[in-house]
DNA sequence: TTGAAAGCGCTAACAA
DNA sequence: TTGTTAGCGCTTTCAA
C-alpha cells in the first residue's frame, strides 16, 4: 500500500547518521567491523524504514544471485519431484532458492532451457539430462558451475553424481532369480540415446549372464506410466508369458501392475514385478512394489554441496541403492493379505 | 574454460564501431529504430564476441528479473508437481522462470519463505498458502503482486484462483448417493486452520442437508498418504464400518485403498472410494479412482496469466472441477475387470 | 539515426 | 572505526 519507493541503503545511511558503506557491513556482517553502538542505530534505521537490500543490485556488484537452477526430464514424476523437494531443501539451508525448469524429456526442450538458464548466472546448474552425451560435451562451458545428476558412471568434462543403477538392478533382479526361483525376467527400459547399453539394462542382463542363463526379453517404451502399461499388454498377449518383470522405473511398474489387474493376473502369483526408484508411492501400490530405492536425500545434499562449493569439482560420486523388499516380488505376507484372492 | 570474462555491451559497441545505446536498441528490439547495416554489424559483432547481456544489470535498471515464484505446501505431492509443471510451462511460453519454494506445510517455514521471497524483486508471487487468512492479510504487501492459488472463495487483499471444490465434492459425493445408494459417505479430510468448514466439507455436508439425510463420519488427518491410511484403519476398527469413503485428496486415497487391502476388504464391493484433485495417478490405482477433478492446466494459465498481466488484478477466478466416473466407485466394469475373485 | 552520459543500488578498496 | 567513491552492465534521456 504504502512505500511508492523501497528505501535504498542511502535513505538507511541518512536516518541512522552514517555512511552508506556502514550499512552494507552491518547488513552483510562484514568485511569491517563496526562499533557496536553504530550498528544498533543502523538496525534501528533499517527497521524503521522498513529497508530491505535489493538483491539485483548486489548480484550485479558481487555476481552472485543465490539462484540455483534444476533441469529435469518430468518435475511431474514423482521421482523428480521428490528429488526437487530434497533439493530445495538442502538449497534453504544455504539460503539459495531453487529455479526449476522441465524439459519434457524432450532434447530440443533442454538445448533451449540450458541456453536460457546460461545466460542468467545463476549460480549453478543441476542437469539431469536427456541429451546424448556428446551433444553435452559440445555444450560447451556455460557461465555457472554444472553438475549432472542421475548419470551412472563418470562423465568427462562435468561433475557427476548419481545412483548405482546397474548395482541396484542387479541386486533387485538377482533377489527375483535366487530367492524367488524366476528363470528369466522380462525388461521394460526406457527409450536410452546411448549406444551402451544402459546401466540398468546391464545389471539385469548380467545376473543372467553371470549364471548362464538366456537373459528375458527387453521391451523398449517411454519412462512414463503409460509406457508400463503398453509394454505390460504387449507381453500378456504372447503365448508365453513372462513370470516376472524388472522395471526401469516406478512409473512403469504403475502402468504394469495395471495392465496385470486388467487382464485378471495377480502379482506376484502370476507375474512378480519389482522396479527401480523406490517412490514413496511404491509402499502404496497393490501390491506393494519390491524395489532398489534411491537415496534421494544423500544424492540431493551431494549436488547442492557439489555445485555451490567452491574449489576443484569432484569428479563422480555414485551412490548405492537400497534393496527394499515388499510383497510385488513375492516375499511378504502375499497371502495373508489377499483373503480375498481364490486358491488359483 | 576460454572466457575469463564474459563480454559486455562495450565490447561489443566497440567491436561493431558503434555507441553502447545502439547495442542496447539492437539486443532489446527498441526503443530507438536502428538502421539495418548497424544493426547488421551489431549483431554480427554480437556473434563474434559471443555476447550475451548481463540480466542482473538489466534487473537492476528496469527493475524486473524475468522471475516468478511459486510457494507450495508439498511439491512432492502429485497435485502440487503436476501444478509446478503447468506453471512452468505457462511461464517458459512467457520467457519466465519458475522458482519453486516448499513450505513442508508448515506454517513457521512458509512465513519465512514469503518474507524471503518478498524480498528478493520477482516479478510476482504464485501462493498456495497454509496460513489462517487473518494472518495472510498482515502480511501486508510484499514487492511483488501476489496471486493466490488453490482457494475456493474470494479472498480480501489479493487476486486469487482455484477449484470449486465445494461444488467438485458435492458432485462426487452425490454420485455415491443418487447413482450408487450408499446412505451414508465418511469423510477423510485434511486438519485446516480454518474456522469455517472447508469447502470439500461443505460440499459433502451438503449432499446430505439436501437430503435430509445424517452426514457420515468426519476423520481429520494430514493430508498425505498415511493420513487416509491412519484414517481408514481406524474406520475400519469400527463396530459398523462405512460403506463409502469421500477424502479430500488422491495422497489420501491411496493411503484408504491400501488399508482397505491389507484388511482383505474389496473396493468399491466392500467399500467404495472416491477422492478429490484427479491426478494422474488415480488412473493407475487398484481400483482407478472416481475423482473430481482439478482442471490444473487451466488454473495453471490463469495464474500465470494473472500475475503477469499488468492492471488491476482480477478479484476471484473460480474453476469447475470435472466427475470422472471410473471403478472405485462402483461404476465401470468393475466385475469384469476382476475375473479372479471370487463371488464374494 | 546515433552518441554521450546519468544513474539503478550495492560492495569494497582506499583514505582518513 | 568510519567516510568517500569507483564502478558492476545496463537502459534511456537528451543532444547532436
Amino acid at each position: 500500500m504504502s512505500a511508492s519507493r523501497a528505501s535504498t541503503r542511502a535513505d538507511v545511511a541518512r536516518h541512522a547518521g552514517v555512511s552508506t558503506a556502514v550499512v552494507s557491513y552491518v547488513v552483510n556482517d562484514g568485511p569491517r567491523r563496526v562499533a557496536p553502538a553504530t550498528a544498533a542505530r543502523v538496525r534501528a534505521a533499517i527497521l524503521a524504514l522498513n529497508y530491505s537490500p535489493n538483491v539485483n543490485a548486489r548480484a550485479l556488484r558481487t555476481g552472485t544471485t543465490g539462484l540455483v537452477g534444476l533441469v529435469v526430464p518430468d518435475i511431474a514424476n514423482p521421482f523428480f519431484a521428490e528429488l526437487a523437494q530434497a533439493v530445495e531443501l538442502a538449497l534453504a539451508e544455504h539460503g539459495d532458492l531453487l529455479v526449476v525448469a522441465d524439459t519434457r524429456t524432450d532434447q530440443a526442450t533442454e538445448r533451449r532451457v540450458v541456453a536460457d538458464l546460461g545466460r542468467r548466472q545463476l549460480d549453478g546448474l543441476l542437469l539431469s539430462t536427456v541429451l546424448p552425451p556428446g551433444e553435452l560435451r559440445r555444450l560447451g562451458q556455460p557461465g555457472q558451475r554444472t553438475v549432472l545428476l542421475n548419470v551412472s558412471s563418470p562423465f568427462d568434462g562435468y561433475p557427476a553424481l548419481g545412483p548405482d543403477a546397474e548395482g541396484g538392478a542387479y541386486a533387485v533382479v538377482e533377489h527375483l532369480v535366487d530367492v524367488h526361483g524366476h528363470r528369466s525376467v522380462a525388461l521394460v527400459i526406457g527409450q536410452s540415446s546411448e549406444p551402451v547399453p544402459a546401466p540398468r539394462e546391464r545389471g539385469w542382463g548380467r545376473v543372467f549372464q553371470d549364471r548362464r542363463l538366456p537373459p528375458g526379453p527387453v521391451l523398449r517404451t517411454s519412462f512414463g506410466r503409460i509406457g508400463g502399461y503398453q509394454a505390460a499388454r504387449q507381453m500378456l498377449a504372447w503365448r508365453e508369458r513372462p513370470t516376472a518383470i524388472f522395471t526401469s522405473s516406478d512409473e512403469q511398474a504403475s502402468g504394469v501392475l495395471r495392465a496385470l489387474r486388467e487382464a485378471g493376473l495377480s502379482c506376484p502369483e502370476d507375474v512378480a514385478v519389482v522396479s527401480f526408484d523406490g517412490t514413496p508411492e511404491t509402499e502404496f501400490t497393490s501390491p506393494p512394489l519390491t524395489v532398489a530405492r534411491q537415496p534421494v536425500q544423500a544424492m540431493a545434499a551431494a549436488a547442492v554441496t557439489t555445485v555451490l562449493e567452491p574449489g576443484p569439482a569432484p569428479g563422480y560420486q555414485q551412490f548405492a541403492t537400497e534393496l527394499v523388499l515388499r510383497e510385488s516380488c513375492g516375499c511378504v505376507g502375499a497371502d495373508a493379505r489377499k483373503p480375498a484372492s481364490p486358491p488359483a
